[in-house]
DNA sequence: GTGAAAGCGCTAACAG
DNA sequence: CTGTTAGCGCTTTCAC
C-alpha cells in the first residue's frame, strides 16, 4: 500500500526536486520558470511535478517576491448592477493581465470600507480599487495613498486626493439633464437619493458622496443659467428602504405645490419611486416626467420607456485597472480618461402639466427663450 | 533625521518585539492572541505595535497555520442580478464569520472554470464555493473533492457528485409554471436559453446544464401528464447576444404553428425576447404569453408586468456560505437545505388566442378536465 | 510565563 | 548551469 493513509501533504518543491534528482534550487527555477536551467533537468523536473502534480503554493510566493498578483476592490454594493458592471469590467481586465481580484463589500458604510482596507492591506494585495462611501470621511484612504500603495479610485472622488480617478463629470450630465427638463417647462424638479445623512437636506451642508454632491450642485447651476431659483425643498436624501422611497416620493408629488418631474438617482431607487408613481394614479409622462441614472437594460421595457443618464460603468472599471496595473507595474500614469455620461431621451419625460389649481402658466412665463 | 528615507519595509513583530523589550515569540503570542501572555507584556507589546503601526502579514500567518480564512467564488456572470444576488448572501454570511472571498468570474466557460480553480487552489482557498459551468464535464471539480477540500455547490449541481449543493427545484417548479400555461389553453410553448451547445437542440441530448435540462424535463413532464405531445421544435438553445435571440424569438413566434408562449430561462434574456416580441407588433398577453426566470424587481414595472418565477438566489447565497464554513470547521453538514421556487402570477400570461388561420380550436380540445 | 530555535514553501543571493 | 545557504514574517515546539 503506498501513501494512502497518511494525512496528504501538499507536494512541495523538495518533493518535486527528490523525484527529479535534482537540488531544490534547481527544481524551483524550472518550476518557477526563472534563472537558468538545463533542457535536461527542466525536462525531469516538469516530469515529476507531473507525476506526483505539484502545485506552487502561491502564498510562499507571494512571500518572497512580495507581489501577491491580488488586486483588492472595495465597492458599496454589488448586488447593483451599476457596480456589477464595473466589477466585470475590472476582473474582465485584471485576469488578462493575470491579476486575482478580492472584493469587498462595504454597504456604503464607512466603518466596514475603513475594514475592508485594512483586511486587504493584511493580506497584502498588490492595490486598491476603491468606490469611497465618503469623500468627507477619507483617513483611512489617505494613509493608504501615503504608504505608497497603488490604489485607483472609481465611481467617485475622496476629497482632493491626487489619486487616479475614474469618474463620470457628474455636475455637467446634471446640468444638462436639469436643463432637458427646464426646457420642457419643469420648475418642480425632484430629486431623490438614498444617501445617508444625519439631517434632511439644506442648502450649504456638506454631504458624504461627491456624486450627489455635484448632481445637485449641477441641478442649481442649471437653475441659475435659467434665472430661476432651485427647489431646494425637493432635495431628498436617505430614500433608504422600499418604504422610505415610497413615502418620499408620495409627499413630493402631493399639494398644490407637487414637483412635476422626479429625478432617481440609482436604479434601485427608481423604481420604488416608479411604483410610488404608479400607486398614486399619476401617468408618465403626463402627470409627472421621471429621469433616473444608469441606463439598464430594463428602462427600454417600461411604458413609457424611461429617460436615463447613461454612464459607461464598463468602461470605467477597465480603466481603473489598468490604470492600477499600471501604478503597480511602476509604469507613468496614461493620459486621464475622460468619461462622459450621456442623456438618453427616451418617453418619460414630457412638459409640464398645468398643475392642480393651474398654477403653472406663470411659471412657465419664466422660461427664457 | 529618522527612518524616512528609508525604503519602507513593513514592520514586523521582531520590530514590535525589540520596541517592547520582548521576546520575539512572546510580541507574536501577545499580537497573536494565542499562548500566555503575562498581562505586563500584552500590553507593551500592544503599546509597541500601535506606536509602530504595526499590522500583521496574514500571508506568513497563513502559511504556518495552513488556513488563510478565505473562501473562493466561482460564478458564470457577476454582472447577472442572479448571481449578483447569491454573491451578496455569501459575502455578507462569510463577512460575518470572519472570512473573506477571492471572486472569479468564469463566463460560464470551462476552461475558464478550471482555471479559477486552479488559481484559488494555488492561493489556498480554506474552502470553495462554485456554480459548475457544466454538469456534464466535472474533472476539476472531482478532483477538488478527492483532495478533501471543503467545497459548495450553488445554483447548479455537477453531474451527481456528493458534494452539498445549493440549488432550487427546477424540474418541479418547471412542471408547475407549464402546467400553468398548458391550463391557460398554450399548447405551442417555447422554450429560450443562452445554453451553448453545438448542435440544435434534439430530444435526447445531453446538456451541459443541470439547471436546463431540469427545466426542460420539467416541461415535458407537463405535457405528459396532459396527454400531449412536448413540441420538441420550440426547444431554442445558443441565444446569446441581442441578435441571436432576437431572430430566435422572431422564427418561433412567426408562422401558422407559432408558438403562443414563450419561457425565457433568465433575465438577461428576457429583455431582448420581449423587445423582439413588440417589434414584432405582438403584444403580451393578447398575442403571445411570456414567463420568465427570476423575479427582478423591474419585472413588476413592465406594462404588464411579468410572471416569472422567483428563486431564493440570497438565501442560497447565505447557505452556501455557511455549509461550507461548517465544513471548514469540521462540523458535520446540517440538514440539506431545500430551496423552492415559486411561481409569480403577474400579467403576462393570458389565454391561448385562436392563432392564424384559426387552428387553435382542435389544440383545445385536447386539454384534460 | 518566557525565550531560543526550528520550520512553513518558496525565492534569491552566492559561490562553484 | 548548478547546488548551498539564507532568509520572507509568522507560529510552534521545547526547554527553562
Amino acid at each position: 500500500m503506498s501513501a494512502e493513509g497518511a494525512r496528504r501533504r501538499d507536494v512541495t518543491v523538495a518533493d518535486v526536486a527528490k523525484a527529479a534528482q535534482v537540488s531544490k534550487a534547481q527544481a524551483a527555477r524550472a518550476l518557477g520558470n526563472y534563472g537558468a536551467v538545463s533542457d535536461d533537468v527542466r525536462e525531469r523536473v516538469q516530469a515529476a511535478a507531473e507525476a506526483l502534480s505539484y502545485r506552487p503554493n502561491e502564498l510562499a510566493r507571494s512571500m518572497n517576491t512580495g507581489k501577491s498578483h491580488t488586486i483588492g476592490v472595495v465597492v458599496g454594493d454589488i448586488e447593483n448592477p451599476h457596480f456589477g458592471l464595473a466589477t466585470r469590467g475590472i476582473t474582465d481586465t485584471a485576469k488578462k493581465a493575470g491579476y486575482n481580484v478580492i472584493l469587498v463589500n462595504t454597504d456604503e458604510d464607512r466603518e466596514a470600507e475603513v475594514d475592508a482596507v485594512r483586511v486587504l492591506l493584511d493580506k497584502r494585495v498588490d492595490g486598491l480599487i476603491v468606490a469611497p462611501a465618503s469623500s468627507v470621511d477619507t483617513g483611512h484612504l489617505q494613509e493608504v495613498h501615503r504608504s505608497g500603495r497603488p490604489m485607483v479610485f472609481i465611481d467617485r472622488t475622496a476629497g482632493d486626493m491626487p489619486v487616479e480617478t475614474m469618474a463620470v463629470d457628474m455636475a455637467r450630465i446634471s446640468r444638462e439633464a436639469t436643463r432637458y427638463l427646464l426646457d420642457a417647462g419643469h420648475r418642480r424638479i425632484a430629486f431623490i437619493s438614498t444617501l445617508r445623512t444625519n439631517a434632511p437636506y439644506t442648502p450649504g451642508m456638506t454631504l458624504e458622496s461627491s456624486q450627489i454632491a455635484d448632481r445637485i450642485e449641477g441641478m442649481r447651476e442649471a437653475f441659475l443659467e435659467y434665472g430661476l431659483a432651485f427647489p431646494e425643498d425637493l432635495v431628498r436624501l436617505n430614500a433608504g428602504d422600499e418604504d422610505s422611497i415610497r413615502s418620499i416620493t408620495r409627499e413630493v408629488l402631493r399639494g398644490p405645490d407637487r414637483a412635476t418631474a422626479a429625478v432617481a438617482s440609482d436604479g434601485l431607487i427608481a423604481l420604488s419611486v416608479v411604483e410610488a408613481i404608479q400607486e398614486l394614479g399619476l401617468s408618465i409622462p403626463a402627470d409627472v416626467s421621471f429621469l433616473m441614472y444608469d441606463d439598464f437594460a430594463w428602462t427600454r421595457l417600461t411604458t413609457p420607456p424611461l429617460t436615463v443618464i447613461a454612464q459607461p460603468v464598463y468602461n470605467m472599471g477597465v480603466a481603473a485597472a489598468k490604470a492600477l496595473i499600471r501604478q503597480m507595474e511602476g509604469l507613468p500614469p496614461a493620459a486621464p480618461a475622460q468619461f462622459t455620461a450621456t442623456l438618453v431621451r427616451r418617453g418619460s419625460v414630457g412638459p409640464c402639466p398645468a398643475t392642480t389649481g393651474k398654477p403653472g402658466r406663470e411659471q412657465l412665463a419664466g422660461k427664457p427663450a
